[in-house]
DNA sequence: ACAATTAGGAACCGATCGGTACAAAACACG
DNA sequence: CGTGTTTTGTACCGATCGGTTCCTAATTGT
């Protein structure tokens, strides 16, 4: 009964997705992600109202794509909770060390100017507290760490969750290769500290 | 010979400074620098060269005025130097507590587009590096590990560096105060931890 | 008093921003 | 084969961006 629309609406969700990831959401211009996406104004106005409702259905794709998985390696598997979050970072490092220096469109929307907006900043916080409550799993489910008190375990998830804020921040910018792997060997450091204790 | 400026340069400086504070380098616009300084285009751009050239001298300056004081706090005195670390910890934790929640000017500047400049890049990361040296600073001056190898003391420094930066993003960003409590309360216990050790 | 020099201020510049209006195009249906 | 409905593409909008120009005002040395 009417013209069908010649997008997917997965697809181009994951392109503005990568195209956010890549600029941040302030230096993500409209030309970009139309470029981006394979599509006209009119119709991205039509499919997602502005660039900021489009922005937070991108926030929620960054969830399932990104952080999903990092949930997945700190809350699953046999591995003790403390190897979990040494696998954790050190895949990150391994990702930043092939070249992706995109870091998290999380943190980075933290760190900018768009977190001055209620609405946006309230959903990452949403999605960055997924990540602190993985760490505290990775945490209880640790031998050397389950007795701790509940209130210590969630102080030692913000922690965590700070460290990964600032690794990843650190990764975006153009930090040295030589200050990231230091941060990895001081975490795996640190985490033998803890498990000997 | 010539009619005197009516600004002082070291003011103004210091006015600029708190506008990018405030705003973070690209949200901050001309009109609202020229407002917080207090003077008009024409002198802004006769005094400073352009946008560019006013935040490289501001970083200079943010390095005076907020960079010292940590690399102090984290090099000298008495106390053992984990001592300094959670000192330094707690007064940015302080602060946050008493409403400043205008984070790290560096870290901002890392986080954001401004990133993408060689220029402002390499300035940052310059001083971000002296905040990393206090660190090991205060690492090698502590009993516990003072007889830790060179390498792995920088590697704990680079790693104290990213928990900065992650702490100054998530205090700029509406984090809720619990998680940067959380922060402060793990931190101390951390380091105590080492300590025992 | 006057010339030289510089700061101050405002009008203006092209570029780009996010967003809107509207007509042409492409389908489903009777 | 129209007709109705939705998408698409494009031209356009006002606002704002950083930066420039240029004239005036102010202060100095002579």
């Amino acid at each position: 009964m009417a013209r069908p629309r010649e997008f997917e609406l997965d697809i181009v969700l994951g392109d503005a997705m990568n195209v956010f990831w890549q600029h941040g959401y302030d230096a993500a211009s409209l030309p970009a992600l139309l470029k981006g996406m394979g599509m006209t104004r009119g119709s991205l106005y039509k499919a997602f109202t502005d660039k900021k409702s489009l922005f937070l259905r991108v926030l929620d794709r960054y969830e399932n794509e990104a952080i999903l998985p990092a949930v997945a390696i700190l809350t699953t598997g046999p591995a003790d909770g403390l190897d979990r979050i040494e696998t954790l970072f050190g895949s990150i490092l391994a990702a930043a060390q092939s070249g992706d220096r995109r870091g998290c469109l999380l943190c980075s929307a933290a760190a900018g100017p768009a977190a001055v907006d209620e609405d946006i900043s309230s959903l990452v916080h949403l999605k960055l507290q997924k990540m602190q409550n993985a760490f505290a799993v990775a945490v209880a489910e640790s031998r050397p760490l389950s007795t701790l008190p509940k209130t210590e375990i969630r102080d030692v998830a913000a922690m965590l969750l700070t460290h990964y804020i600032g690794l990843r921040v650190l990764i975006r910018s153009n930090a040295s290769m030589g200050t990231v792997t230091s941060n990895a060997n001081a975490v795996s450091k640190v985490i033998n500290t803890l498990r000997i204790q």
